[in-house]
This record gives C-alpha cells, structure tokens and sequence, in this order.
DNA sequence: TTTATATTTAGTTGATTATCTAAATGTCAA
DNA sequence: TTGACATTTAGATAATCAACTAAATATAAA
C-alpha cells in the first residue's frame, strides 16, 4: 500500500482518532491504558497501534513489560496532520466528554491501574 | 457520523485520492470524464463522488445532462486538507502516472469523449 | 521456577464498504 | 413523442476491516 494511503486509511477509523486524541493530551500512553480508556480489548488495541505506528503516526518505546506510546514528531507532513486532526476534534464535543475520562486512566501509573481493575473486576471500569 | 469521521472516510480510499487527484488538475470534470478515468463503473463513480461532495470535498454544478465537479474552495478547514493532499500526491508516482492519461479524457468535450467511446467499443479505452 | 501480567499474533466472525448490474430519473435531440 | 444518454438509486455480492477469543511471546515478581 502506498504511504498516503496508509495515512489516509489509519485516520479513518474513529478509534483511532480517538487514540491521537489521547495523545494529545497525555504525551505518552502504555498500550494497557489505552486499551482500558478505548473500552475494547488488548488485541484490538494493540491492532490499532500498529496501524497507527505503521502509518507513521505514532512511537514506542518498550519499558520492561510495558509498552508506551507517544506521537510522533519527526515526519513533518505527519505533523502537520496531526496539527489538522488536533484543531479539528476540538468541535467534536462527545470526544472531549471522552477524554476528560481520560484522566482517570492517567492519573495512575499502569501498575496502580491494574490493582484497580483486579477490585472492580465485574464492573465497567475505568480505573 | 461525525463531521471529522466523514472526512477522515472520505480520504481512506485510493480511488477518492484519485479524484480529488484529477481536479487539482483539471478545475472541473463531469462525473463521465471521472467514470472513464478512473476505470470504474458510472455508478461506482457517482457513489464516490457522493462522498466526497457529503463530506465537503467537491461541490456540483449542473448543466444539462451533464454534472460537473470541482473542488470546494470555501471551506477552511477542508482547503487545508486539501493543500496537504496535494503535497503529498506528488510523491505517488503511479498516481502521477496515471493523472497524465487525464489528459487523453480531457482534452476533449463530454460529448465527443462519448463518440470516440462508441467507436471503441469493445476496448479498454480511454478516449 | 512458577505464576501473573503486558503485549502481540493468529484465527474467526460480523459489519462495513467498494463494486457491479439493473432500474429509475432527468435531459436533450431526432 | 420516442429514443439516446448522463446520472443516481436500489439491490446484490465480494472484499476489507474491526472486533473478539485463544495462543504465543516476553518480562517481572513471588
């Protein structure tokens, strides 16, 4: 697949934007964070990652058993894309409701995110 | 959807690439012009073009039995996508190949584009 | 070492979507 | 008016894709 393509298509899924979005705001993010915050499974978020990643949009960096995500900053024409989506989903106002849950996801490291999760197992968390 | 999720879509596909391809070039093309360069079926070619105009793309004009369309211009937000399209095609050399056969459907009218195709028939043409 | 956990990969399933043909609509020309 | 043609809409089909579970891999902690 060509390289504009792969762009275009990874900005086309609303996950993923909501992952940039995510980004935005939090600078880095391990995959398990986002995966609770999206609300789907480690697998699919992981999948949206790599499409991510592959596009060029985001980077990783392994730390021990986690993996953290940040954007991108080296592509300039990425950048200037990314420059798009950040002035664009400020008019989405149910992603903004979105990610002001965000925080709660965040405001713990990963290893205290997933003490909370074993408690609240049953439920619908978000830490 | 959301107005960020139709244009995000409305960019994840090649042949929609190639539209907006073709009208940076050629300012306005009626939807038989996109049909025949493209390679796809007219109805094929109207969806996408339904598309794009839906996500503010392009906009219409009609004259006849003829539609024609062209790039919005009056849109901000959509005019600075499209500038970073227009960047970025240029890199797509298949694309760029292929935006040179324009020509062939444009350098004439509609109605002479639709005489030449009676008489070539059975080929794959072009004009 | 064994167990738990984070992530990715494989394989499956259901939904979406790009495409086609056929039919409907609208317009022009004979 | 009738026929030809441009376009769109409807309906069908095949491919793509997002999601899941299960398995594989890797790391840390007990």
């Amino acid at each position: 697949m060509k390289r504009i393509d792969k762009i275009c298509k990874a900005l086309g899924d609303r996950n993923r934007l909501r992952i940039i979005a995510s980004l935005f705001l939090s600078k880095e993010l391990c995959a398990c964070q986002i995966h609770e915050w999206l609300g789907v499974s480690g697998a699919t978020a992981s999948n949206h990652l790599g499409i991510l990643a592959n596009a060029g949009f985001i980077s990783s960096r392994k730390e021990g058993k986690w993996v953290h995500y940040r954007l991108n900053r080296t592509d300039p024409e990425i950048q200037s894309l990314l420059k798009w989506v950040k002035k664009n989903i400020s008019n989405d106002a149910e992603l903004n409701l979105e990610l002001d849950k965000l925080k709660l996801v965040t405001d713990c490291s990963p290893i205290e995110l997933r003490i909370r999760q074993r408690k609240e197992k049953s439920k619908t968390l978000c830490c």
